[in-house]
This record gives C-alpha cells, structure tokens and sequence, in this order.
DNA sequence: GATGAATGAGTATTCATTCAT
DNA sequence: TATGAATGAATACTCATTCAT
C-alpha cells in the first residue's frame, strides 16, 4: 500500500501539467499568442497529448477558463453568504472579489483579453458568467432603487471595471505610478480605496431609498 | 473647376483606406487575430500595398493607436479647460470621456486587448498615455485629501474601468442584461450612473476634506 | 527477421531525404537560388518537415556543408599520412584532392559560391575550414624556403585553384574546350596536368632550397 | 558655352549611377542577393527607373558584366602585344591579369559567383569569355608541346584559379593567413609569387619541348 | 498513454515589374 | 525622363492537427 501510494504519487499527471501550463502562459500572453507548441513546451510534454487529451486547442483553453469561473464564483458565494450585516457582508463581498483577482491576476488579463475577442469565445463566455451575473444581480437587488441608472447591473459593471482594471492598466502605469501597483502595501491601497468606494456608495444610495420613500 | 474638384474627391487615397479597414478589424477582433490579408481585403488592396504604406503590420497598428490616443485625449483636455465651476468640469469631463468611448467603442475594445497583450506593444503603449495620465492626476488632484487610497490615481482608474468596461462586458451582458447596452436609451441610462456616481463620490471627497481639516 | 530487415531498409528516412535534395540543388545552382520549396519537392517531402528537421533554411545549408567539409579533409589525411617518400606524398595528397572534388563537384561549385557570399555564412566558412588550411600549411612547411612570395599559403591557394576552378569553369569552357571536361578521359588528362605541374613546382622548391643554404 | 558646360557637368547621368550602384552592390553580395530597390537606392534613384533604362534586373546585370569582360579583355592584349621577348610578354600577361583583378575585386568575386549560377547566366557567360578564351589558347599556343595534358587550356585555367582564387579566398583565410591579403605587401608578395610560377613552369615547359623534338 | 513524423493552410514580408501621370 | 502607386507571385517559416507506432 504505501508503496503503492508511492508510485501514485510520483506518478506524472499529465493533463493536470498541460493545464497548468496553458493557464500560466494564456494569462501572461493572451489567447492568441499562445501555440500549442508553447504548452506541451512548458508542460514537458508531446505536443501530441494536448489533443489526446483536450481534442484541441481552444477546448483546453475552455477549461481553463471553467476552472477560473467556477474558483471565482464560489470565492464570491461563500463571502456573501457567511452572514453578517447587509453593509459588512458587501465589504466582505469585494473583499472577496479583490483578493481572488489579486491572487489571479492571470484570469483577470486573460477575461480583459476574452471580453474582446471574437464570437464563438464570447458566446461560451456569456454563458460562463450567467449564472455568476444572476446571482450578483440579485444579491444587490435588495439596496438599490427603482432608478433605472442605478439598477445592480451598473454597479456590478462599475465595481468589475474597479477591480479588474486596477491589474490590468496597473501595470502599464507603473512607472506613472511611481510603485509596483502589485506590491502587498499598493494592494492594501487599493483595498483601502474600494472600501471607501462601498460605503460612499452605499451612503449614497440609502439617501437615496429614502428620498424615494 | 468644379470638375477637377470631383476628380480630386474620387480618387482613391489607398493609404486611408488601410488604415480605417486595420481600425475597424482590430476593433472588432483585436490585434493578434487580424491578418495582414484580412485588412488588405477589407480595404480591397492588394496585401503588398499595405506594405509600401506602412512597412509593416505593427507599424500600421501603432498609427491606428495614435490616432485614437491623440483625440482621446484632446477631447477631454478641450472638455475641461472650458471653464465653469469645479464639479460642473468633473461632470464635463466624464461626458467627455464616456462619449469619446461610446462614439469608438472599438478604440475601447482595443485597448482593452492592449493591456494585456506582450511587452513590445505594452512599452509603446506607456509612452503614449503617459501624458494623460499626467494630465488627469494633476486635474484631479485639486479635489481629493492626502489619504494615499483616495489619491487621484485610483479614482482615474476606477472611472475609466467604470466607462471602458460598460462598452467591453456590455456586449457579453447582453441577454442577461435584458437589452441592447449600445442603444442610445441603454447609453444615457449609463451616463446617468456615472454622473450620479460623480455627484455621490465628490460629496463624500468633500466630507473627507472637511474632516482632514 | 530478413523481412524485418526489409522493412527497416525500406523505412522511409525523410531527413536524409532532404539532406541529399539540398546537396543537389545547392550544388546545381547556388545557396541563393535555391529555395525551401525546391529542396522539399526534390525530396518529395512536405516544406514544414524540412523546418521539422532543420529548424532553418540555413541550418539545413550548414549540415550540408559540414559533411563535405569533413569527408574532405579527412580524405586528404588519410592520402598523405599512409607513408611514403616526401614527393610520392605529395602527388598522393594532390590526388585525394582532386578525385575527392572530381566526385563532389557540387561541393566546388557550392564553395566557390559561397566564398562571394554574405558575412554570415562566411564567417561560418572560415571557422570550418581552418583546421583543414592549419594543417595543410604544416603538411607544406617541411619543403618550402624561407621566400614570403614561396610560403605555404601560397601555394595552397594555388593548388585549391587549380584544382577546384577546373570543375567550376570547366563547364563554361565546354564547348570552346572540344569535348566535356567531366568526362573520364578529360579528368585523367587534368589529372596529368597537376601530377606535371607538382613535379616541376617541386624541382623549382629544391633548387630554392639548395641556392638559399 | 561654359554655360552650356557647366550644365553639362551638372546634369546628372542616372543611367551612369545605376550601372554603378549595381556593380558595386552585385561585386559586393552576388548577384542573387542584390535587388532592384537596393540597386535604386544606392544610385539614389526611383526604382521603376532602372526599368525604363535597363528594361529587367537580369540585363542590368549583364550590362554590368559586358563592361568588365571588355576592358579585362583589353588589359590582356595591351599587355601581351606591346612587344618583347616571348618570356618578358608572359610576365606582363599575367601582371596585366593579376592587377586587373587586384583592382577590380568585385569582379573576381562577381565572376566566381557566376560560373556556378544557373544555366540562363552561364549561356550569356560562355558567349561573353570565349573571344578572350580563344586569344590566350593561342598566344599559349606557341610554348606548350603537344602532350594533351600540357595544353594552353589548361595552363589558362590553371593560372586563372591562381590569380582570381586568390582574391576569393583570400578574405577567408585572412585571419589564419596573419594579415590583410588585400594589402599593397600582401599583393606584392603574391605578385612575386605568381612570377615565380611563370618562371618556374616556363623552364618546365622548356624542358619538355627541348625532350620531345 | 505517449511520441516522432507528417501535413495543408496559414503567417508577415519582399520581389521584379508595370503603369498612369 | 522620372516617379509614386500598385500588383501577382514568391519568400522563409509557423500553425493546429492527425496518425502510425
């Protein structure tokens, strides 16, 4: 048994390798300018196994993106749904949103670069985020007004934007900058910031409700 | 006379022709997904014509880019000198920029697959924000308190997450979103949100002002 | 086991294959002239297999070279070191010489070719052949008198020319010579011609020698 | 008149630059590696020009070697018949022959790259040579004895490897060969060297009439 | 499972050449 | 004479994918 569990261990997963190394180079270089040569490269295998063992190109690369999409949403779910205050459990909310990013900030390059790429990936895109965009709708439903301008798909728009662009435009203003934007201190930053943007927000929008009742 | 002016007017600037076809498709498709043929046949050129304009493919990608960037830039730079008292400018200014984006939605698409695409493209791309970033830091600085979270850099970001983004995961919304975020009914109501979070997040810089003093 | 043996003899060796068109073809008209798509239909392989194999045109050229490069010099060893008096060494080494370029005329014609060309594939050359020029100018040194205009080098260069632009201008005098200077009969009287000349070339030498002690 | 002069002087001789940018370029890389735009460009001259002047590359190119071939041709004769002593007008033949090539190196390097280029070429070449080919199968004509392997051709293509290779080859072995072999000594010494041989052969021939009669 | 070999369709770019002006 | 614009065909090389072993 144990050394069974050896052999086990040591055993090569392969498709896990090919996996890992499409989801690190697709995040670093985008979609497009990633070759199939590129990953079986870097996952040191026959370029030959990535179509034993994802039939193509563009499968492996949905699964990567499955795994991101899922990972996210349930990171959001569980933060939410921890309990608390209606105010605290947004905090936590973004909170939960920031530090997945933060800690992926190669899914967040690669969606910026999938938002704009061309129809058949949109479509299985759209419907990767449906059910995520749903819930988020509805979950944010319960604070916003009838305005239509201020309806929960602008503020899940205005916060996405908030919180992805920050990784993927912090970059290029780095130098601007006059920091690393991905250094731990310029990221507490940034948390600083989206918190105040939470409850500035959400001041404003209790103000408000209560002008319209 | 008036002849020769028709004849001016008809004849054929093949050079224009490639630059706009090149726009259109890396709007669309962005940058690695576009072919030289593809924007030769879009502008009914031969593909060697691209060439003798433009040198090379980057090249004539990078002029696509100075264009947008250069009236990007004067539009919010002309928005904002006009005059007025100071909140009235901020409100100018993001209508500047939300119809600059909104009128090129393909400019946004762009740069949202520049952000993340290789370095080469990323270093030139520095280079030609940096002057508006610049601008923009410096416009804003007047209005937001020495708290490093609420400096002006991050409120750049966010806003221009807040309006780029509406145009790049709008298209992706779509169904979920219940209609059309391109009609010009969807636009407006995203311009009220934005000046609504204008007014609300310059109300609370106030507040933090005032508290600091 | 004998039809197993056939069948590795009939295995078809694609990168041998290829080797051999581009001798052929580099031989026949130039480095510059032939392309990649020559030496693949010559082969009668796919043009991808020949970057499969080769990586590059270039590197594909090198190999070609390398392996004239070595079965020359190594004839030239073998000819001279076998033993022997001084001269009968000499008229030996001349003849591996010339029978060696006699059966590989495509490799004079591809030197004389590639010693006009680019830098690139120059330096390459010179790297390759000093070994071959080191030793010969040792070989020579034992009979040659102390005269700058009479030293080694020179008369490798001589002899090289003597030899090698027999086969390379020899077809372009064809028709003015009388008969093919490639035929069997022509090369043994060109054969006669150098046996004569390293004789007189020789009594010339001692006779320096003999004046000069 | 001088008005008229001057003018003359001034006025710039495009079809004069051309033939020069292209020899010097051809002389220089061979003629496979030369283009119609860099041959434009060095002349200082719009592209299609060369069309209308020379009607293709490939006649350009031939109007390069014409000219070569007629005052290589004439050097010779100049030399040879000028009067003197059989053995005098040999030394001058060759000094002719070795200074043209010394000062035109580019066409030793031109001609080397020829004699191995494709047939259309090596048709034009043969016409060109063989007057100058017959000349000298002459003018030898009257020192060799009839043993076939002694015969005028192939003395002429033994002394034309020795002058023209080195000027070929010299440049690769510039490094092993521990100077410049274009350098005004270098030529010299080779110089001495080539009159060495004149001699040296021309007692061999001596010989060999004097044993056959 | 895993691999080396093989391929057809594609890539950006350069070429000699033509032509209207 | 001289040129800018235009093109069809070629260039070396890469791609995702297949298949026999």
């Amino acid at each position: 048994m144990a050394a069974k569990r050896k052999v086990k261990a040591a055993k090569k997963n392969r498709a896990a390798d090919i996996l890992t190394a499409a989801e690190e180079l697709i995040g670093e270089r985008g979609f497009d300018a990633v070759s199939a040569r590129d990953v079986a490269e870097k996952a040191g295998v026959n370029k030959a196994l990535l179509f034993y063992y994802y039939e193509s190109k563009e499968k492996l690369f949905d699964r990567v993106l499955e795994r991101y999409h899922q990972s996210h949403y349930e990171a959001l779910k569980v933060a939410f749904e921890e309990g608390g205050e209606s105010r605290e459990r947004f905090h936590r909310l973004i909170d939960a949103y920031f530090d997945f990013i933060a800690k992926n900030v190669r899914y967040a390059r690669l969606m910026q670069g999938l938002v704009v790429s061309h129809s058949d990936r949109l479509e299985k895109l759209k419907k990767q985020l449906s059910p995520m965009f749903r819930w988020i709708e509805e979950v944010l439903g319960t604070l916003t007004p009838k305005t239509a301008s201020l309806a929960p798909r602008h503020f899940y728009v205005s916060f996405s934007g908030m919180v992805i662009n920050y990784f993927t435009y912090g970059p290029i203003l780095e130098e601007l900058w006059g920091a690393d934007p991905l250094s731990p201190e310029a990221i507490d930053e940034r948390r600083g910031h989206l918190h105040w943007m939470v409850d500035t927000l959400l001041d404003g929008l209790e103000k408000e409700l209560k002008a319209q009742s």
